[in-house]
DNA sequence: ACACAACTATCGGTTAACCGATACTTACTT
DNA sequence: AAGTAAGTATCGGTTAACCGATAGTTGTGT
């Protein structure tokens, strides 16, 4: 990854959700929507779904995205760094409601 | 905050490393070069660090930068967002070295 | 078969995060 | 006092994340 490159949180989240459960992108961007209040565009869904496809990271079956195994390694990774960085924020994250 | 905006991390990062610890921007520098494994140019810091200033979210005392009552807010907020977007990040996380 | 809704997809444009290079200032050493 | 290192700051440019608009596709009900 590149030096202090903190885009792309977007993917990172397509990424997890597809992780947790197989879903075609509608629902995809329903499930953004339930965690950040707004519902990304279809502009911004499906770009990035066909990057991840073309990344390898997740294929297509049956008209839902499912996760790779070279996704799931790339998922791993992003957890192993984003817990790097962020290991101390569950303080704050404490007190939040 | 605009609709799937998950740019801004590192002024997130930046925001909460101040609020751990009143600092300078060097040792601001330093700190994320340990938590990221590499250094932000002082081309980034130092604008990021003029911007939240702009923003009334630090003071310089001493010349270190000190987070404000408006900087500890927005950074609860940002901490509140944060958790309710990836509130189960942790669940493979927890399988992470 | 037709109409309507839900889903998928692409494209152009905007915005801003980030960086490298450079220059200036402050502090510390001898 | 001079020289060197450390810290601060700015500017221009690049990159890519994201969005809105638009158009095409698939599915469903009647």
């Amino acid at each position: 990854m590149a030096c202090c490159d903190l885009k792309g949180m977007l993917t990172f989240l397509v990424l997890w959700i597809i992780n947790k459960e197989p879903a075609n992108g509608a629902s995809i961007a329903r499930e953004i929507e339930k965690r950040k209040g707004c519902k990304p565009s279809p502009g911004t869904i499906y770009p990035v779904l066909k990057d991840l496809k073309e990344k390898g990271l997740v294929t297509v079956k049956e008209k839902e995205y499912h996760i790779t195994d070279k996704g799931h390694k790339e998922l791993h990774a992003g957890c192993s760094l984003f817990k790097k960085i962020f290991y101390d924020v569950e303080e704050i994250c404490r007190k939040c409601d």
